[in-house]
DNA sequence: ATTATTCTGTACCGATCGGTACGAATATTG
DNA sequence: CAATATTCGTACCGATCGGTACAGAATAAT
């Protein structure tokens, strides 16, 4: 047990507050009161637990990635069902997460790389962005190819293009279910754009 | 010719600057320093030709519509051409305009529809996007609608989903080049996306 | 009980935020 | 020419920005 007074907040909590106000507001809409306001402590204890506005971004997007991020790829890997059911469920998954009426519109990821650009980022939280888009396009790649050489896609299929394609559309669906766009709406988007696996 | 000191500065060429610097960094990301710095101005002349930062935001939206959002649909309307080929070459307009190395990466509407949720834009800055989108959208789903009647497309097919795909793959595409994907990589989604045309 | 250590709350730091007052400069009007 | 109208540049406004110094409160080790 270390010594000195304890933390009064659970640091999970507090960090899944905060990831949900960047979240909302993007990394430049959101100040310190902001966040301290929402996660119901003071400056200084958030320095001392996250160290910075940059240090708590960067383990905000990693505590998203974590509980809402990952479990979709779940639908690809399901036996028994044809390439096109399982593309399908992968995506209305994740249309159901954007239009989570308990949770920001959108997608975390989609809105930073949104904002990579300019000068609006971190050096190193643009990098980290830019790394997690570079990582789920290369785990899209490998599933199509697999998927190819297991002879549930065409022999001439561009791994690559399916790749770009599916992430692509999950970065419109996100900025979709931000403007507004409710999960029928996106559920309708994802019947026209599977219809490319007939 | 109205009394008093003439501007020195080319108001048009002035809002086009800003409309890049906002472009680039998005509203909340963007100071009046940036702008003044751009636009080669000082703030009191920012002012008095084009209100505050709200305003000037919202001129330079239409700004950017006029010249870099609304060409693009002439691409639909060729005649002697397929659905499918005129929906490419819609898409790759777009997608040009994307990746133009003497612009910034991505759409300027795109990135204020991701901003949308939070408090981050003004109230009727906010609204502005809104239509903006549900101007494209109704575009979409009237030419669909004429094409369906004209016999271009089939007499189930949805015109709505259709239209909510086509402005979805937009946003994707735009997010997809914020990112940092070329104009080749763009193609090869392009592609890969008028695949239900057939 | 004392000491050492850690956290909390207040109060504050310099810098920058969006926005403006005001006088000097430049133009048209008479 | 004066008189008037508009813009420009400087210098500044209160508020908020991200970040921190410091003292007091709370806990563990001694």
């Amino acid at each position: 047990m270390p010594a000195g007074r304890h933390r009064s907040f659970d640091k999970e909590l507090a960090l899944e507050k905060a990831m949900l106000v960047f979240w909302k507001n993007g990394y430049p809409g959101t100040s310190l009161t902001d966040l301290t306001t929402a996660m119901g402590i003071n400056k200084p204890s958030l320095y001392a637990a996250f160290g910075n506005k940059e240090r708590l971004f960067n383990q905000a997007l990693l505590f998203y990635l974590t509980k809402h991020g990952s479990y979709h790829s779940e639908h690809l890997l399901v036996i028994k069902q044809c390439l096109k059911k399982r593309v399908e469920n992968y995506l209305l998954s994740i249309a159901k997460m954007l239009t989570d009426p308990d949770l920001p519109k959108g997608c975390f990821i989609c809105l930073s790389t949104s904002e990579l650009a300019g000068s609006c980022l971190p050096q190193q939280t643009s990098s980290e962005v830019k790394g997690i888009n570079q990582q789920t396009l290369s785990f899209l790649h490998d599933f199509f190819e697999k998927e190819k050489i297991a002879g549930h896609a065409d022999k001439e299929v561009d791994v690559g293009a399916m790749a770009n394609y599916l992430l692509t559309l999950q970065f419109g669906l996100a900025v979709a279910a931000r403007n507004g766009s409710d999960l029928a709406a996106l559920k309708e988007v994802i019947t026209v754009s599977i219809g490319i696996f007939n």
